[in-house]
DNA sequence: AGAATCTAGACGTCTATACGTTTTTGTCTA
DNA sequence: TAGACAAAAACGTATAGACGTCTAGATTCT
């Protein structure tokens, strides 16, 4: 009996969703095992059943469970890389494998936004955007040049920060310091020749391959917070994305 | 008064959320502008106000919608692409843009799996697993070279099929008859030269960019049903991804 | 034995209600 | 007038119970 009760402001659900992928990770529910029921769930937290379809409703979003209406619900069988659906960054995904990263920015400046970063932007053709051109290291070696741009209007005063922390701290970190929660990042992927002012920042043929990678990402409001042109050295540079139904 | 009634087995929260769904289409609630509150959309609809919950929680996954809480919830500013983060497949989103799809089989066998296959399909090194080479076509250009690997152990029968049905339907709708319902798909992405082999493929020069593409998909419960490597003409093939936080 | 039926277990939907937490706004006081 | 405070609005969490639907297994009938 493990009841339950409210404390520390952390809501129940949350409490036995966490339990739950705790005893997973232990192993107290093999993979292919089926839990108990929500009502006997129910009854082991001393919580109502409704409580407990909330928590283990996350689980089934993440993965972790499944479930078979009329069954149960079972453990599923992991897969690696659970987590490379998510919207996590450079830094956060590098630093996890121990590897080292840089940063050195290149470029920063303000200009009129071209048609297409407005479009992206969702602002006006002409309207001011900051201009952040970046080129990126792992282990000393340069594998990405980025063209940064966001909205001049929703950041200005990023324009005063000092550039040695803006090399150090992935962008979005610093967008999200201005209140927008980022949600969701679009990107769309080519292969590429490199051509010549990325073979030369990058020290590689003007013909090898580069992943082009066009993003832009949004708030939870929908705003667009930021849209980039990224070019990834072919050789050395790997994009693993979940795609969920 | 739009009073809902249980009718034809379809959940009330569903009618809802494809109300809400439609009258935001519609434009009867525009982008930032805020919602009924959960209490007056349950008088509207004549249900309780967790019902209404229900089918507002699917629209804030689907980023159609925000909240803040204590203060309402809100139309989302829309962007493009929403459903380039879902498992879809070729045909479907070709079709959608009116592009002409086909496909030809190359190969079909059963071979022994290699390390990696075995690994990444979760059996043993040996075991028998069901290789299919195909090229695909848009618009009668030859643009991707697929590998596809899957367990003969739970597929065998898909060898009595015949090659043209295979051929004019994608592989995840020929899986999914098997009562497997695909969940989820992770792809690693990297840009290559084509090399000799696929390059004669698609009739493109050896080192020419390619968007080189492995990916495995796994069914609800975690089975891995699906491995593939897939080689995609860089010049004309991109690839939409989203990621959600 | 095989087929049809029944039934228990488990998840799916829905209600009506209560109280907590956050944000906004307006009022009242110092 | 500025600040404190109170109230209202809206979402967040939680309960207890009811009934629906699906699945698998047991039972019964042929």
């Amino acid at each position: 009996m493990t009841s339950f009760t409210k404390a520390e402001g952390i809501p129940l659900y949350v409490k036995i969703r966490e339990n739950l992928r705790e005893e997973i990770k232990l192993g107290e529910y093999k993979q292919g095992e089926k839990l108990p029921s929500e009502d006997e769930l129910a009854i082991k937290y001393g919580v109502s059943r409704m409580t407990v379809r909330q928590g283990i409703m996350d689980l089934i979003d993440e993965g972790l469970v499944y479930r078979r209406h009329g069954v149960g619900t079972f453990v599923a069988f992991p897969h690696l890389e659970r987590d490379h659906s998510r919207l996590t960054n450079f830094f956060e995904s590098a630093l996890k494998e121990g590897i080292k990263v840089s940063a050195q920015i290149l470029t920063m400046e303000v200009i009129p936004a071209k048609q297409k970063i407005a479009a992206e932007l969702h602002i006006e053709e002409g309207d001011s955007v900051i201009h952040i051109k970046t080129l990126r290291y792992t282990d000393d070696v340069p594998v990405t040049v980025h063209d940064a741009f966001i909205p001049h209007k929703l950041f200005a005063s990023i324009l005063t920060r000092d550039l040695k922390t803006l090399e150090n701290q992935h962008l979005w970190t610093i967008l999200e310091s201005y209140g927008y929660r980022l949600k969701r990042a679009v990107q769309r992927l080519e292969a590429r020749e490199a051509g010549e002012e990325i073979a030369e920042l990058l020290n590689i043929d003007t013909n090898a391959p580069i992943l082009y990678k066009e993003r832009t990402a949004y708030a939870d409001d929908g705003t667009p917070v930021e849209f980039i042109f990224c070019y990834n050295r072919g050789d050395m540079y790997s994009l693993t994305v979940t795609l969920e139904r």
